[in-house]
DNA sequence: CATGAATGAGCGTTCATTCAT
DNA sequence: AATGAATGAACGCTCATTCAT
């Protein structure tokens, strides 16, 4: 089935090229004041067709930040699974990651935000809120086993993982989120890097028995 | 002229009804998708009255941050003023002091984050936008200096006391949007606590010297 | 019962006061952008007084032009009832006349025009509906009974009175509203007078016999 | 490419669509009281619609007036351009020209009123509002030019021609508006004939030398 | 009588969404 | 599949009017 195929892998570039576009422009403009039509003219598609792509504005949305959780995602399987690197190196290898997954989509922290604000969220078809809530218990999870292997080593201080997997994910979360508002535009990697590689600094050195 | 005073506080009192009402709307549904009637309706007056009393949705969203970012303010003034207090029994009345803002309006950082995203910032006036500058990046000093008085006394890591202090905000910072988000209402302090805690405490262990 | 007298003066020079503001607001702002908060402020009253003394913003625009036309209708009475005066000579005071009822309220014509747009008449209590179409029919009608003077004496083209009265007097209403509407503001009796006196000049030398 | 014609052109007769049921609301109502919905409702669209052919109310209101202006200066034009007639030939030309455009758009002059009055014109874009005041001085400049050339062969007083434009402008406009006001709808040509007749016939003689 | 805070209907306008082509 | 004109519900805000004091 050839055609099919084809089909199915233009569909699959429309949909990616319609997301690069609603990325662009949330980033801009932040979720509220983007517009169908601004994120239609991005995709240089009409209004209509993003319809045929996203059930709703919502679910374009979600569907930004599902993808980049799901990247996220991959990137701590492929750490976990390796044998080799010590778990102090592994949260070196996490900060990258996660400065990887921002400078691929900047406004995603927003996004999240947003989507898991109360009334979008409860908008959202029961499949994809259950996704969400799969992937980011997910990710913290894969977090949380780098902690737990530190503990076993008896290199980290014994605390709860899942403590401080919250804890250094909200770091990063709060300090893009923080950084964007007192910027007022997205802020590069750049800029972020060396508050981002101080944080990480503070709380090796916080967690290291 | 005892009229003419109750008369004020009477106004006042109308002031921070519709303040409470707009905290709890907007902590709800975001500053997006709160609508004046909403806000009105839970304050139990009409539409037009509110505008007696805020000239906009945006002068309102602004007023209730203010409010908050000037209480902690007072409370940092405080910590710096006391000559008793070492810094890093500073760092946990700082910690109160954050979790005490937090508890008068949970929803005090998220409309904060509102406030600063895209869509609401450039359309307030510039001067309530230098004002609210103003006032965060002032509580952001206070903060720091309590780093810089901890490094000269030789008991903290020779680093930015403002990247510090951007640290230890943005942890917080992100650790209630976060838990906002993932729970999908206000945490109550009594959640949040031991992951605070636990927070600082690793922050402290990673900044001593 | 002078407390009964006394009040009732003392009404109507509320209501004059009251009218007075009105006038002054209608002029620079228009029937349509004036408020009755401005009217209020005008006349340094609250806003929930002037409803004392008119029943609506319509009716209080009704009163203004009704007060100026029995102004006008009184000088048409008096010059009617003159047995000295030539009709020219009337046709003169005539013009006279009318600049100083401009110059009393510029704004006349133009709350006289809003006054008689469809919806906003409907809406008028069929008693002030009748009393503005009497006046200015009367009005009208002691114009036309100079013009049957001066047809009766052969100084006047036979030409229907009526049809006189309401030229002469649509082409002071035209150059008023006209100059109005291009200069943007209430033009003042000196710009107008040239006009107007050019106008009369030959309007007398076209009906003259 | 055909279809694109036919798109601009249907494009085009919706706006027309839209200008003509605004003439009839804004006739009917005026400016003040028309609402956008009622303007809609006429036109058989929804209000959203409404806004894809004007950026706004005003702008609707304005391009009523500037498209009979436009009309009434190629009139003027012509009349000025042609040789063989006499100044006074061209006046009666210039009656029926008036006619002319009143019977295109009745409410032609209420609306240049409404535009012109405080009301409205205040916020309107400085473009449009020149582009109106230019068209309406061209168009008057039209008009004196043939009072010039009247005085220039002796037939007429010499007196200011601007003067007499205006004159005989105004009265137009006068009998226009009064009469709608007192007839409480548009009049139509009918009964508007025989009185614009006789001001035009008294002012011919009044000018005649 | 006078007040002015409160009301709430109604406005101009926007924009996510639909549907005939 | 793609379009984009059309929709219409909903928003922020205004202001004529009311009514408890």
């Amino acid at each position: 089935m050839g055609i099919q195929e084809r089909k199915e892998r233009e569909k699959e570039r429309r949909r990616q090229q319609i997301m690069v576009a609603a990325k662009r422009i949330f980033a801009n403009k932040g979720f509220g004041r983007a517009t169908m039509e601004d994120i239609a003219n991005e995709a240089e598609l009409s209004p209509g067709t993003l319809y045929l792509y996203f059930r709703s504005k919502d679910e374009l949305c979600v569907s930004l930040s599902l993808r980049v959780l799901e990247y996220l995602l991959i990137r701590m399987e492929h750490l976990n699974d390796d044998k080799q690197m010590t778990p102090f190196e592994k949260i070196v290898q996490l900060k990258k990651a996660l400065l990887d997954v921002y400078e691929f989509d900047p406004s995603i922290l927003t996004n999240l935000f947003y989507l898991q604000s109360n009334d979008t969220i409860n908008a959202l078809s029961p499949v994809l809120k259950a996704e969400i809530d799969k992937l980011s218990r997910t990710a913290l999870g894969k977090i949380s086993s780098i902690f737990e292997k530190a503990i076993e080593e008896g290199t980290c201080m014994d605390w709860s993982p899942e403590g401080l997997a919250k804890t250094i994910w909200s770091t990063f979360y709060g300090i893009v989120l923080w950084e964007k508002g007192t910027t007022g535009s997205e802020p590069d990697v750049v800029q972020l890097g060396p508050l981002i590689d101080r944080a990480f600094q503070v709380f090796e050195r916080g967690i290291r028995r």
